[in-house]
DNA sequence: AGATTACATTTTACATGTAGAATTGCAAGC
DNA sequence: GCTTGCAATTCTACATGTAAAATGTAATCT
């Protein structure tokens, strides 16, 4: 748990709002545990979250349990129903592909910019990330690869100078991760993930924007290839009773 | 340990959820109540939002304005400081180009895909939209021109047979209004707004999805354009302290 | 048996209570 | 005058109460 840590009753010569110190909220910590749990499987897709259900088993009183789940909801981890309640996000195969293709212009986008004004220290940056995502592959390492390539991708988003495309990309992670699950066994896809992203690296090293973005929507054109032919995968769709309107 | 399992055992005949009737929920209305207030200038941008002093105006309790408060933040239309509070967002120059930077790749690709898979009557429900619009533009009907954008822009949106491309214009949607309040004013703006929106149009209907994506992105460009020299706007600028990291 | 209805339980949605942090107002000091 | 210190106040964050709605279950009727 974190030390609440002295307050430094400094002067701060700058009128800067303030440093803003460790969260210490409860809501904070629940959310970050649903979200785990949600994204390790632990709760499944389409499980309810009932909120005095989650609070006691937390511990603590319905009101940051129902802020958390709220939170989830918007994250699109969650979806509520009025009255209802609210339960895990289920993505069947055609959300999944929406999502892969939503990615492509703007995570491209995201890639131009960083290759065109991202800072010095990008690629250098990327490379560390690729060269653990070689390690997590080469050791079959599943997780790792997980970490690494999220770490990627966000990577990318930081670097690309615009708060409003990685506010979006930040809003898509969430589902990215539930839908990358569906794909996450197919064999090979670690490796020519690992190709593409070193595809991605070189064009943002040589200042290449379109050569960036070029790179980063092949590969997540490629990723969305992946998950449609992946395998064993059913029992792991959602039934997709009352998609089609 | 929730053993909250499959539900899908019902049989009903109509496997629709519900027909889930009204919202008749508080917290729906105050959603849409602070954001009307926001986008309509009645809370100013930098403005706190009090949750008590809010209930108090509204005559209800504080539960629902914290949950609206929060949501309003998962928008974007505002944002919070842990133990500081919730205040309306301010958009500065930068982030009010970042928005139209970032809507540029996003809706040009829904625009593409509007054209190549859209419905039928696409074109002729944007033929509609923008005959109100011209309306607006004629009569020099500011609120008019904005709702017309608005549908304009979520038509196609929606049309673009892409869920998560739909949701992601939705989040962008409210940070627009606010943005787009400050070009409002800038002479010619709206004229230029509809004959651009005209050519975004006839791409569609002629299926044509590149075409499409550069008007669509052509438009959002200069609207970029506008935002840049939009005069007398000064004042609506945040004051941009502590910007700059 | 199968469908239906009545009852028990759970849960949502809103209301309210409260400790401690943060902000504000104000007066004393440099 | 402008800061500085402190009290008063406000607000956030978490806890808890509760009516009405939803859900699950058992009893009842056809």
């Amino acid at each position: 748990m974190p030390d609440i840590t002295d307050m430094t009753t400094q002067v701060r010569t700058t009128d800067d709002p303030l440093p803003s110190i460790g969260p210490a909220r409860v809501v904070d910590e629940t959310v970050a545990a649903l979200r785990q749990a949600i994204l390790s499987g632990d709760l499944r897709p389409g499980q309810k979250l009932s909120v005095p259900a989650l609070a006691l088993r937390m511990g603590i009183s319905r009101s940051p349990v129902r802020e958390a789940v709220l939170a989830l909801t918007a994250e699109g981890l969650a979806v509520e129903s009025p009255r209802r309640g609210v339960v895990v996000t289920e993505l069947g195969l055609k959300e999944t592909q929406a999502i892969h293709e939503a990615r492509g212009p703007l995570e491209g986008f995201a890639a131009r910019l960083a290759a065109e004004r991202g800072p010095a220290d990008l690629g250098r940056r990327l490379d560390g990330i690729l060269a653990e995502q070689a390690e997590a592959v080469a050791t079959g390492d599943e997780d790792g690869y997980f970490r690494t390539n999220a770490a990627f991708h966000r990577a990318i988003a930081a670097a690309c100078d615009n708060a409003e495309v990685h506010r979006l990309l930040v809003s898509l992670e969430g589902r990215m991760a539930l839908a990358l699950r569906q794909v996450a066994a197919r064999p090979g896809h670690r490796e020519s993930g690992l190709e593409e992203h070193r595809k991605v690296v070189a064009a943002i090293k040589a200042r290449d924007g379109s050569g960036a973005e070029t790179a980063m929507r092949a590969h997540l054109a490629a990723t969305r290839q992946r998950v449609v032919i992946a395998p064993g995968s059913e029992d792991q769709m959602i039934v997709g009773s009352s998609s089609a309107k």
